[in-house]
DNA sequence: CCTCTCCTCAACCAGACGGTTGACAAGGGT
DNA sequence: ACCCTTGTCAACCGTCTGGTTGAGGAGAGG
């Protein structure tokens, strides 16, 4: 299948399912930075920190380039649409279904209606 | 700990990051099922299904409720809404951040075209 | 009543995850 | 040359996670 070893869709949202890794995606959209920089707000260590980066390096949201000893960490916006993609999808389907139902529920309504006898005013939702 | 355990947030996009609970989510757009239901097209044990859908109701992203001794699942896709608020608000101002950055390049060009000659003979120290 | 279906709870296990510390590579600054 | 800054790699540790099996609760239906 299009499964290799863990999808990117995966990584991606496992990748922002920690607040530091969000916090850091927020940081990144104000410009680049440097591990230090990024890890200046956080109470852990730099290694910790660099983890994070390869996390979020991996689900392909971010890219590390490399400047004397620094290696500034830019985001990769892009990837965001395969998220926004996926969801919206799924967000449209559930309402189209949703509205498909409340005409089926109509439906209904009006037959009861023809074959039985209605209660007055039962404008139930 | 500072919010309820961890935040909804993270627990959605944790809840998401299973490529079969993002599956389940699929099919349930099509409309509510049961446990069983949901299993079936996987081959692991009910329990392992029934572990799931704690997670996606953890995450609110799925509501059950009781019928007889089956427990429909139903989806609650509002909370896409809080997903798709946070990418969009970092998305924006990635894009933002883009295009302040090329006009600030291109600033930068005509600059250097002003002050500066060419690369030639630069003896720069 | 007893049983069968549908599902959850509890215990357990292997592996991934987030954090730590220690060592060290890479590259200026002096 | 030396050292200091910047960051990664590796090993280790406690916890969370996804899976298993076994036991059991809640209803429908004989």
């Amino acid at each position: 299948m299009s499964d290799q070893r863990t999808d990117q869709l995966s990584r991606v949202f496992a990748a922002l399912s920690d607040p530091t890794r969000r916090d850091m995606v927020a940081r990144l959209t104000e410009g680049d930075a440097t591990v230090g920089d990024l890890a200046a707000p956080y109470d852990v260590s730099l290694q910790a920190v660099s983890k994070h980066l390869k996390v979020l390096e991996d689900a392909g949201l971010v890219t590390r380039t490399r400047e004397a000893q620094r290696r500034p960490v830019h985001l990769e916006a892009e990837v965001f649409d395969l998220m926004t993609k996926w969801i919206e999808r799924y967000q449209r389907q559930a309402e189209e279904r949703f509205s498909r139902l409340d005409a089926l529920l109509d439906e209904m309504n009006d037959r009861t209606d023809q074959t039985q006898d209605n209660t007055q005013g039962g404008t139930a939702s």
